[in-house]
DNA sequence: AATAATAGTTAGCCTCTCCTAACTACACGT
DNA sequence: ACGTGTAGTTAGGAGAGGCTAACTATTATT
């Protein structure tokens, strides 16, 4: 079994809520997500063994270099196209919304030209 | 059973057949999908039993009013999307993968601003 | 008429990713 | 020591959406 898409969006909620706290266990990326106990449980599992995560003695999570380097992208992706449809004029909470539903589908051209496209046009109009 | 990012792209490939030929049978979508017969055929079954699609006694297959007026919002996503990063400077073929994934989960608001953004900001510059 | 090709259906399986119910394992307060 | 609360796991299920194998039904060809 091997997780994909979800996948990105546990890493990605670890990876902030660790931004908070470094004691992040699976019952908080479960109440973020609105997922339930066993769901995480299991997807930590899968995660855990795929090399993304480590769970230390206490039951924090840890993402490893490879967790934290998919966190990274993903989270770049879910700021920039946020930033990019609240710039059009996008409520933030639906930008965000959005953000995070194409951060996982996108290629890696397309999100680097909408970057570009960000970062200078539309740097200056709004 | 019920489709629905699926059954999106079911409709919009009966959709686009339709355009070239008017006798679109299951078979045509399939081979266009890249899906087996037994997939196009629950597929076809599914959206005929939600009112999307007819099936005359030839075979051939036809969109509802319902299913045309989805196949349209779809494919004007679709359009306005690989217009939009065909402009950013993505290649043709990659920036019509990333709309056709992208269309089936940008919500109205969203693809509405970047459609005014295509429509206007962009339209001169390049 | 008999065989072959083409189109569609049925049955059944697989993966992904969610769920509930019910268990285990601690840790704490009385 | 004994119940209670919290965290995690196990077992089993559901539904979406693919697949193959094997069947049926129709048309076409010899």
């Amino acid at each position: 079994m091997r997780l994909q898409e979800s996948g990105e969006m546990y890493i990605e909620t670890i990876y902030l809520l660790s931004k908070e706290s470094s004691q992040v266990r699976a019952i908080n990326v479960g109440e973020h997500m609105g997922y339930s106990k066993p769901s995480v449980s299991r997807a930590i599992g899968i995660l855990k063994n795929a090399g993304y995560v480590t769970v230390d003695d206490n039951g924090f999570l840890h993402l490893t270099e490879a967790g934290i380097s998919i966190a990274e992208r993903t989270y770049e992706r879910h700021t920039i196209l946020t930033q990019l449809f609240e710039k059009l004029g996008v409520d933030h909470e639906i930008a965000a919304e959005d953000a995070c539903k194409i951060e996982h589908c996108i290629s890696d051209e397309t999100f680097a030209a909408l970057k570009a496209h960000v970062l200078n046009n539309l740097n200056d109009n709004k």
